[in-house]
DNA sequence: CGAGTATTTGATGCAGTTCAACGCTCGTGG
DNA sequence: CCACGAGCGTTGAACTGCATCAAATACTCG
């Protein structure tokens, strides 16, 4: 059966803050409906004007823009609870490509009604904008990795970040998670070669300090990659769920 | 006088919506003054929670996140009719710091007022949010330049880039427009180091495309630019102005 | 079992970093 | 009024992290 909203199992976890009531009347309308596909679909394409926004309910994707040349830019790796779409929905037209990583299930809302939301649920088009300055956020701290990190720190930054991430919607076991992408995703969303990616995914491997095989990651020091890495691991805020 | 956003010398650009009548009223009354400082002052800082947000009015500035050991990224350079400070005011504390590298003066709004706005302004909510998304998509951009382009496309996309925004804004010359910025502040915006910056100018200038000097930037062809940096040079979209 | 896709490894080259030094301009204080 | 230092831009030389090229080894699936 289609999750609605009451029996959503991503909004009872820590990381979310609590819905009212009436958020949740109001999202079982707003929804409308759900949409489930495999691996390797694409779902929202850059330039496109999609009259539809999601939220991820189960899998993972991935954020990409392609350039000339077949030069590819992932910008970010998408996980259960993520909002996609905004942008076309604010700004008219989408300004990167969405594609599933695994078989994935999303909740589909209508562009045609976030004005409808603006209007009527001011604290919903809050949490809106709270995703949209989030995702800004995110951004910048990518930007900086990129922009003045090393290859193997780029490596751990990511690692580390996309951990924590699943650490908090409680889909690791241990020091283990699953990791659904190819070394060529990682290398295209740090801006390194493969082969550079996979040469220093090694060098982590023989640290003892993270490995990545089999669709499953696992950091085996998480402090020592988060030092190497520097970034802090100060608990994650809680974040609104649309 | 204080500008009072009826005679706000930005407001008639074709680069903004215009806002109706209510809308400067309510403007009128969400402003809570102006500030203008020096060159070189530090006006929002990574870290803080700001009790305030701004709309930049004259002057630019830059944002930009530190790393250890002085390594910085420059995240986006500003420009009059930017909105300052929207993360703070959302999440609660900035991500970035932001500061004046000419004479600035800035609208001046108060944090605790943007739930009122939500709450009775839609519409400028609603605008607050494309300004979000805006920004969202230029930090995807940076990403996929810094991330997959060389150090001549790099610097040719950023002249691109900031020469349209001067224009939108009625900032150049035919040719020419001020770049108050050092070569320091580009190297770090694009993640290169100074020296190469420096070297990469004097190959664009070599090849007749753009010269920097003076606190002057001139790009003498533009089209040749924008195909090196790979940009379409489509008309922006008019957006809001808060 | 063969074709296509992903990971791994070695060898070579270069784009960009780092180090070092010099020139110019401007503000400050003696 | 000049000396001095600080900040910024410029240039040369040497080094290196990462890209590129090439090829072998798994793995998956029809």
């Amino acid at each position: 059966m289609a999750t609605n909203c009451t029996n959503c199992p991503l909004r009872g976890l820590d990381l979310f803050v609590p819905l009212t009531e009436d958020e949740v009347a109001f999202m079982k309308r707003f929804k409308t409906g759900e949409l489930t596909v495999q691996k390797g679909t694409q779902i929202l394409m850059e330039g496109s004007n999609s009259p539809q926004l999601f939220t991820v309910l189960r899998g993972m994707g991935l954020r990409y823009k392609m350039l000339e040349e077949g030069r590819r830019q992932v910008v970010n790796f998408a996980f259960p609870g993520d909002f996609i779409g905004l942008q076309a929905g604010i700004m008219g037209e989408m300004k990167h490509s969405f594609e599933a990583s695994t078989k994935m299930t999303l909740c589909v809302f209508a562009r045609s009604d976030i004005w409808n939301v603006f209007k009527n649920q001011p604290q919903r088009a809050f949490d809106m904008t709270w995703s949209s300055a989030a995702e800004e956020h995110f951004l910048g701290d990518a930007l900086a990795s990129i922009g003045q990190r090393t290859a193997i720190e780029r490596i751990a930054w990511a690692m580390v970040r996309i951990f924590r991430r699943a650490e908090a919607l409680n889909m690791t076991q241990g020091q283990s998670m699953p990791m659904p992408y190819r070394q060529q995703d990682l290398a295209d969303a740090l801006g390194l070669s493969l082969v550079h990616t996979n040469k220093t995914l090694a060098k982590l491997r023989d640290r003892q300090l993270a490995s990545w095989s089999d669709g499953t990651l696992r950091l085996m020091n998480v402090e020592k990659l988060a030092q190497l890495a520097q970034v802090d691991l100060e608990q994650e805020e809680r974040r609104p769920l649309m």
